[in-house]
Parts: structure tokens; C-alpha cells; sequence
DNA sequence: TCGATATATCCAAATATTTCGATATATAAA
DNA sequence: TTTATATATCGAAATATTTGGATATATCGA
């Protein structure tokens, strides 16, 4: 595990953090014990429905988000993996 | 030392490493032992020198890169007090 | 001083991103 | 089976970013 990221992968992860809207969003997820619910997310911010999707369909490409559907219902959790592995990368800049 | 970052910081950083040029531009000066100059950069990249300047600058702004001036050259190293903090907030999606 | 050089800034065009309303799709509930 | 609900996708407008040419500024060397 913990593989080793391509600088098209790094800027893609880079971007989807990129926006305050959507550090907001994984910050709800991470704070949850488990998975997050779609609804739950559109409740708490001033955004559209669709508006909401797009970005989390973004954190879902730059794979920071792991999605899972129930029926009708999506929920979300962080990809820890993904994060330490980018973590790693900046690492060299880091010290 | 090892400021906390505030969200609006944690995304003006992210959003500076979301290109593939400042990726680059990071490792090159990075690479390098000591500062690096403005027009080395301008070499290694196909891209006009004000595109350059505009890409470095915002890696400045986002306290990325500390810039020193010397005379008429220009010269770059990593902020790796910076990197470490950006770190350190990405540390708690990560494990 | 005068011309050359290094970098930064200004402006405008090209391109990309963000946003929302409308609609599609899939499932649950009546 | 019909209707309601949850999420995703499409299309278009608003906004932001990227890029390069022209120019400004500051300094070095002749």
C-alpha cells in the first residue's frame, strides 16, 4: 500500500483542496465516526443540490473520498490511504 | 514556530499546488542546495517569462516559496516551515 | 551616462471552474 | 403501479485562472 503518486495525481488532489467549500465538506466527513450521508452535507451549506454534487463528485475523482451507495442514498468517508500518500509527497518539500 | 493555518491559508496553498507548471517550478527549486535563480526557471519551462513570474509570484503569495532579491536576479527557496504546517493540518484526514 | 539584462506588472484573449435550474435515473414508499 | 425521495448529470451563465505581449522598473556593465 501506500503507493506512490504521479504529479498529475498531485495536482489533481491539490485542486480538489483547492476550494473553500470543499475543505469544508471533507472536514464534515472526517469529523464523522462513520460514513456521511449526501443530504447531510447539503443541509449544512448555502449551496444547490447539484452544486453540492459537483464537488463532491470532485473529492471523489482526485479519490480523497471513498463513495458508497445504499439504495438511494450515497455516503462518503475519507480515503485515509490516499491522503497519507500525498502527505508523503509533500513531505519532501517539508523537511 | 509551526503556525496554524487557517482554512482560507490551507486553500490559497492547495490551489498554488494545483498546477502542473508550479509543481514543477517547486521540485526544480526544490532540487537545488541553495536558492534558485528566476531565469533558470524561465529555461527549463516553455512558457513566457511573465507567465513564469506570474505562476512564482503566486507561490509566494501563498508563502510557499521565500524570495530574496539581489540586485537585479531574483532567487527562491522552499518554505519549509510553511510546508510542515500544511502538513501537519492534512495529518488529521490522514491517519 | 547609455544600453543591456532581470524581473515584475498591466492588459486582454483564451480557457477553465463554479454555480444553479432543469432534468434524468434509480429506489423506496404508499 | 404511482408518487415521492435521493443523487447525478446536463446546459448555460457568471466568474476566475492562465497565458503572452507590451511595458515598467531597477540594476549592472561598458
Amino acid at each position: 500500500m501506500n503507493t506512490k503518486l504521479d504529479l498529475k495525481k498531485i495536482e489533481k488532489i491539490s485542486k480538489a483542496l483547492g476550494d473553500p467549500y470543499r475543505l469544508k465538506i471533507m472536514e464534515l466527513i472526517n469529523k464523522e465516526k462513520c460514513a456521511l450521508q449526501c443530504a447531510t452535507i447539503i443541509d449544512k451549506f448555502e449551496l444547490s443540490q447539484s452544486t453540492i454534487s459537483h464537488h463532491v463528485k470532485q473529492l471523489i475523482d482526485a479519490d480523497l473520498l471513498i463513495a458508497e451507495k445504499d439504495g438511494r442514498n450515497a455516503s462518503y468517508q475519507v480515503n485515509k490511504e490516499v491522503f497519507a500518500s500525498y502527505i508523503k509527497y509533500l513531505n519532501s518539500f517539508g523537511c
